[in-house]
DNA sequence: CTTTGATTTGAACGTTCGTTCAGATAAATC
DNA sequence: GATTTATCTGAACGAACGTTCAAATCAAAG
């Protein structure tokens, strides 16, 4: 036998989700051919079969591990009791984490449709395992008096919304550093919030 | 001659419209094909080719006629001087002309990728008109020391996005009436930039 | 009823699509 | 150096793509 370890695969597996990745975020799912990421990949269109048993698999990996990634990123930082300075992570966090993935976290938005139900219901799951972790902070600020929240599902939506907002205009050559974007959405985000 | 007015074109020019605008914020751009837009209409593809001379420009069409009837509708609403009615009513206005119209709003933001250069200058362009409307009126609140913010082009994009949001999970079934929603929105978007 | 021209059909065009697979290639083990 | 097997090529499959156009259809004007 032969070949057990070092194969191609390894970097091969990688160049493809990279190459599709891009190009999904670019072109949309339906509008990138098999063979655009193979050619991107350098390589035959029939030899993305090694890594992946279609398309539509390759879509659904892809947003899989963004969230899987997230919530797991997530869950390694430390908790924070106090629910300002909790809100204030969140909005750190979430700004940070979703700026340096502005290609999975488009794709994650708009081939959401692309997928089947199934593969739908589970990614759709994660986002609200996610979503929850914010309500729960503004329940927690509100149990405590600290917070003013008309609704905090619709909160919930809102500051979610806002956040994910600054990937459609973010550039890194921009104006403001991203740690001033985040002084910024920091002290809106706590204005919406805080009780006067 | 014959037939110069009351044409079938009456009929299947607007059909083909809301049969494209539907399918593709459903399905997206690419993945929709003239054929599947004709079998909507009851027609066959080559039909269609009396409507659009070609699909990318069925696209255009369809997002410049939404950007032109938001800043016709939005120009037609009475000016208001005090900076935090201008608001309330530039946030009512928002959420209830985007939540009417779900899928020309998808489309208007997923598939501007899809428009050649010259097409997404053009409709950039209108999105940038409509911005600088809530820009202006951030500015003015400022200026009047009403308001009470960090960075008034930011805001303004933070407002667009936490309002836009709305579409992503709004049905006209869900737990609060579109009337309740734009009260609560009105409340965290006075919240975020009032002077305390 | 005939004429007229807007509208639609239905077939055809060259191209590209996702996927399959037998055979070629190449690297690690013996 | 021979063997083994993961990896890749290159061709092929039927299907679907956007678009074109001659011919058929049909409703209003004369």
């Amino acid at each position: 036998m032969a070949r057990t370890q070092g194969s191609h695969s390894d970097i091969t597996g990688p160049k493809v989700r990279e190459a599709a990745l891009r190009l999904f975020a670019q072109q949309g799912y339906a509008a990138v051919s098999m063979r655009k990421i193979a050619a991107e990949v350098g390589v035959q269109a029939g030899a993305l079969y090694n890594y992946t048993p279609d398309k539509q698999s390759l879509l659904f990996d892809l947003l899989r591990g963004h969230m899987d990634e997230l919530l797991a990123v997530r869950a390694a930082q430390p908790v924070i009791n106090d629910p300002v300075a909790a809100l204030e992570e969140f909005t750190r966090f979430h700004i940070r984490f979703h700026a340096k993935r502005p290609d999975a976290v488009f794709i994650s938005y708009m081939e959401l449709r692309n997928l089947e139900p199934e593969n739908f219901i589970n990614i759709e799951g994660l986002r609200r395992d996610y979503e929850a972790q914010l309500e729960a902070i503004l329940q927690r600020g509100m149990a405590e008096g600290l917070f003013q929240i008309p609704d905090p599902r619709i909160a919930t939506m809102a500051i979610i919304a806002m956040l994910t907002g600054v990937n459609t205009w973010y550039s890194a050559e921009g104006r403001l550093k991203l740690s001033e974007i985040e002084e910024i959405y920091c002290d809106m985000v706590r204005m919406a919030v805080e009780m006067k």
